[in-house]
DNA sequence: CGTGCAGTTGAGGAATCTCAACCGACGTGG
DNA sequence: CCACGTCGGTTGAGATTCCTCAACTGCACG
């Protein structure tokens, strides 16, 4: 074994365990069925780049984060990239090869240095039958992303792209709390992918909302919020 | 018990028996198991116009569609008002405020004389504990509607309003098969909301379609697909 | 120090929305 | 049975949003 494989060896170990234990899916398990679960999952490792899967695919995994980010993202028919989400830590894809055996439509990137870990479809059926409670996590999960991506959809057709990137940067908000002031997690061009139009119109909104008195840009990736309401009620 | 009552109730009764069987979540159990799911279902009708739910509600109950179709909308913040997806015989809705305790996003409106069974958390829960097997095809639905959702989003995003219209009278296609005449499931203002366009767009776009010898409109609702391939490729 | 990529800015044009008028089908009340 | 209002749908004209293309900047990296 060499020097790498070895290092590479212990970096699986190490995700191995930080993944189960920090997974929703997974965490109102005790320790025993914890320690049941890590053995039928594999860590991976993915550089900047490169694919966990891509459209046609069949593999038939389940594909948890456990470190860095994937990138989950379509092609359309003319080509046009579309950025679907972007997963974190403790969040899974793959659900519908996995739940239904068809391909995959969409393509998982990594973003940069990422760990996931990995259940086979044989694997995670015997889970959920032996432990049902596994079940209702994933179904909470889906359905919420089920909801949000409705709601997206539902943004995209009644919408003006104004208020879907204000909207977004109000989003921003609520989740760091505290201070007005949001760090962009996406760069401008995902950014604009993600809600529907081009980096120039991205770059041309803010600028309106800047004058508007909403925001104020203060790098390329920070963002103080001026006004939350106004920002909702465009 | 009047007349009334009892014709209502003899309506029930037959809707319960063809709910559960039909119900795909279900038609994998045996007659037995089927028998005691149906007593713990609740049979309702509604009338066309009438709210099976609305955006706030807290109801916990899963309601699958037995006969008739259901409406799901949505209002974004300015009143607009987007349909999500229309439920046929076999479909259900309402797993977001089931699985995760939240409030509905949601309306969900009878579309025309429509009974539905529901299925409270409590119940299901016991029968998923029970069942294991009926988590996995709500899994199935959860995660096939999910990818349908993010497909549309992709759409709206990345394709025009006429490439819109077009790849959705080419689904329809496939779903009627044969004949190449598909009738539109939806009014013109329903179809408009669905693909996030107005009344005014669909109306001049179909007229293009037809002017480009793509299809043909033979009544308001009935539509001949001349050329497939094309539509599908705009 | 060049090359490349992300981002910004400007100008022009295309797609789509809005508003308004009009048509025809339908149901209701007189 | 007819007149009327309502509603879905169509058509036209003008306004608006947003995209495209092109030029330019700043920054990172080899």
């Amino acid at each position: 074994m060499t020097k790498k494989d070895q290092s590479e060896k212990r970096v699986c170990s190490v995700s191995h365990r930080g993944c189960v234990s920090m997974v929703p899916i997974f965490n109102h398990l005790d320790t025993l069925q914890m320690e049941e679960i890590m053995e039928t999952v594999q860590a991976h490792s993915f550089k900047r780049g490169e694919l966990i899967y891509r459209a046609g695919d069949t593999s038939d995994v389940l594909t948890i984060v456990n470190k860095g980010s994937l990138r989950i993202y379509r092609l359309s028919e003319s080509g046009k990239e579309q950025l679907v989400r972007v997963l974190k830590p403790g969040e899974f894809t793959g659900e519908l090869a996995l739940f239904n055996e068809t391909v995959h439509e969409n393509y998982a990137e990594a973003m940069e240095a990422t760990s996931v870990c990995q259940i086979t479809r044989a694997s995670l059926q015997k889970l959920l039958i032996k432990y049902p409670s596994i079940s209702l996590k994933i179904l909470q999960a889906l359905s919420s992303r089920l909801d949000e991506s409705e709601q997206q959809a539902a943004q995209f057709s009644t919408e003006s792209t104004e208020q879907r990137l204000a909207s977004y940067l109000a989003d921003l908000l609520v989740e760091d709390d505290q201070s007005a002031i949001v760090t962009l997690p996406l760069t401008k061009k995902d950014l604009a992918s993600y809600i529907g139009t081009t980096p120039e119109t991205v770059s041309r909104k803010l600028k309106e909302l800047e004058e508007m008195q909403l925001i104020r840009r203060i790098s390329s990736s920070k963002i103080e919020i001026l006004d939350e309401e106004k920002l909702l009620f465009l």
